[in-house]
RNA sequence: GGAGGGAUGGGAGAGUGGCUAAAUCCACCAGACUGUAAAUCUGGCGCCCGACGGGCUACGCAGGUUCGAAUCCUGCUCCCUCCA
């Protein structure tokens, strides 16, 4: 059986099936991030019970702690997260992004010094591979270099070549047949970069292709576009894993522009932070008014957190922080996100995506953009990084 | 009965003549979070106004000193500790 198989296509739009030793995952896919093993706040029973087919974990995190060695001999992140579905690794690349102060990159590796205890690691395009294949995740990706969306063109070019140059390397050092190696794209906002990063890497064969370098703070619009631009130059026949994104409306334009795998931490993230999906946008749950709402989060939404309690209790539980109102605000976020992909899936193949895609637009309302890069400035400024 | 100490904004608690509508923490109100250094962060938080400025009322109560008082003085009320 072919790992990749296409059944529905509408226009951009596409279903398929995922096929890993660990089980298959129908895509759109959306994928519970577990960096450290753990989607925070749910366990394997959870993911099965909100309809997760295939999680995400994260080499660097894992790396560092507990060990890949530790994993390893547990049977794997399988069998050492005790979820037996589909996994996918992240390489450590992005950490060397989001962890731009406590890194270096010379020709050879990122050199991080440890977020937990100062100490310097480095990571290699070879030794990236290495540590996934000891993780033993169905999925694993190459150790790239994504740069910041107001990257000049030069900085940006520099990353698409040496993330080029590194993948060869990460394909040469893969060895295990069951593990898939994707290629990923990068190429910042410039049309041109990313039209030579998709040529370079579809060269080689991929079994799949990840976009990534996207939603590192640029516009939506700057996204959808260099998705317009990329998606289409990448095989039909292979799927297309935009990495990091996932706000429900980024899922909706993605999909319609071809993408069929995600994987992103916004839902479980602003689950702890008492922000979930409804139909209409977020709900801050801790606001005053939900502290006599004694319906569900949302009403008609089949989550456990909805089919049981009510948003005052959830209200109540964050208020007085209780750890219970960790796991069932991510037990909704999730739950909405999977459904939102199932439901695109439904209509993909009834051949309505259009409409699908219109009607979501005309109720769910995303937080303003401009609130959005002012408070993720304030956010990165209380990190000491500005 | 005697000797001390104390009363500050919703709570705790700084502040002992102007830089104080009053630190800080909590509570409260609102918002943000996109391949997780994130159960985090950012604002707001006496009242009023034609508000990136202005006015009014405020630090137990009542007076007083001073150009100016939460801060000094007098009296009163209440609370706490110790001694009898």
């Amino acid at each position: 059986m072919p790992f990749f198989t296409l059944t529905a296509t509408d226009r951009h739009a596409r279903v398929g099936i995922l096929r890993t030793p660990h089980g298959d995952a129908p895509t759109p896919a959306f994928m519970p991030v577990a960096t450290q093993g753990s989607v925070k706040a749910l366990d394997s029973a959870d993911l099965r019970n909100i309809g997760a087919t295939i999680v995400l974990a994260n080499t660097y995190h894992l790396y560092l702690r507990p060990g890949v060695d530790i994993v390893d001999d547990l049977g794997g992140l399988h069998g050492f997260m005790q979820w037996h579905g589909p996994t996918l690794t992240d390489s450590g690349g992005f950490q060397g992004f989001s962890l731009e102060h406590l890194r270096r990159i010379t020709e050879d590796a990122i050199i991080f010094k440890s977020h937990i205890d100062g100490s310097e690691h480095t990571f290699s395009p070879e030794a990236a591979i290495r540590h996934q294949q000891r993780l033993g995740a169905d999925i694993i990706m190459p150790l790239d270099i994504c740069v910041p969306a107001d990257s000049d063109k030069d900085t940006a070019a520099a990353a698409v070549d040496k993330t080029h140059r590194w993948l060869l390397r990460c394909a040469e050092t893969h060895s295990r047949a069951d593990q898939r190696l994707f290629g990923i794209v990068q190429g910042g906002m410039f049309p041109d970069l990313r039209r030579k990063s998709a040529q370079f890497i579809t060269n080689f064969g991929f079994p799949g292709y990840s976009i990534g370098g996207l939603s590192v703070g640029e516009s939506k619009q700057a996204m959808y576009d260099t998705l317009t631009l990329t998606t289409p130059m990448l095989p039909v026949d292979a799927p297309r894993y935009l990495m990091g994104v996932g706000s429900p409306e980024d899922l909706v334009e993605s999909v319609a522009r071809g993408i069929d795998m995600f994987d992103c931490v916004l839902p479980t993230r602003i689950a702890r932070n008492g922000s979930l999906f409804v139909k209409t946008g977020r709900l801050n749950i801790t606001a005053a008014r939900c502290k006599r709402q004694y319906a569900p989060i949302e009403e008609g939404c089949d989550c456990y957190t909805c089919r049981t309690f009510s948003a005052a209790y959830v209200h109540h539980l964050f208020r007085a922080k209780e750890l219970l109102a960790y796991r069932l605000a991510t037990i909704h976020n999730l739950r909405f996100i999977l459904r939102l992909m199932e439901e695109m899936r439904a209509a993909i193949i009834a051949g309505d995506f259009a409409d699908y895609r219109r009607e979501f637009h005309s109720r769910f309302a995303p937080p303003d953009e401009r609130t959005r890069r002012d408070q993720k400035q304030k956010w990165l400024a209380s990190f000491g990084r500005g």
